[in-house]
DNA sequence: CTACACCCTGAAGCAACTACAGGGTCAAGC
DNA sequence: GCTTGACCCTGTAGTTGCTTCAGGGTGTAG
């Protein structure tokens, strides 16, 4: 299959697969007699594997040893279990943060009593002591 | 005072600070004899105004517009509160987006029986089919 | 035979910094 | 007076994960 089958197979842009080859990523393919890319069952299988380790959060560091683990069949899925619990752990971070954010911002913005800039209480408190410079 | 001050002053990396000021988000200070860059007060309280919207995760291209409405006292709040408002229902599908990855990925992680590699419903779940390329 | 969709390469752009390389300046201590 | 070390300067490249662009070639339908 030609490049942009492939992309649309698994929803990607033709770009960020040639991008996945650039940075070893994914294999590099065949060549037809007119330099195009011709790739199989195995690419579409990686790619899939890529695409879902993405949408999962993963970072492409992270697809990379998970690629590299699932292509020893024998070895213990500790490492993988590993990978994945720390990601785990992250998301939960990234989600403490932001709402931690979303109720500053919140009562921030409850805050505002729509009058001008210069008794606005957003302003206040991004700049206080009265210095909206 | 000197930039490295000004940095500390306001818990921001030196590189930061002449960052900002090379994307035009902080007015080029005054310089000393020897090239130094001299902040004063409203530097100061610019730089201020500037990592507290950070803080709250407005963007670099919200925080010059907050900047700009600060400047004018006169202006109605309405802009300043819709930008915060924008901001606030961005982070809130943010949070919904990782709390969806979140549970995705531990059901993932949940199903883990700690083999091997072989039968590790991780990688499984990474690649369907039996197809783990 | 000519449109038009698709393919190619290589480089640059995005956010928001951070980290270097390769220098200059300045105060303290010997 | 000279060195050490902390600070400052500029300019460029790296980070993540792509997207976009310029400037071409290929393949096929009408």
């Amino acid at each position: 299959m030609k490049i942009g089958e492939l992309a649309s197979a698994t929803a990607t842009n033709v770009e960020t697969v040639r991008y996945y080859e650039k940075i070893g990523l994914l294999a590099p393919p065949a060549r037809t007699s007119s330099n195009y890319r011709a790739y199989g069952a195995d690419h579409l299988a990686r790619l899939s594997f890529i695409r879902r380790a993405r949408d999962l959060g993963f970072t492409l560091d992270a697809v990379r040893e998970l690629l590299t683990l699932s292509d020893d069949t024998g070895q213990s899925c500790e490492a993988v279990d590993g990978i994945a619990s720390i990601h785990l752990t992250e998301i939960d971070r990234k989600i403490g943060d932001l709402k931690a954010l979303r109720s500053e911002l919140s009562r921030v913005l409850g805050s505002c009593s729509h009058g001008t800039v210069a008794d606005c209480k957003i302003i206040e408190t991004l700049a206080p002591r009265g210095e909206a410079v």
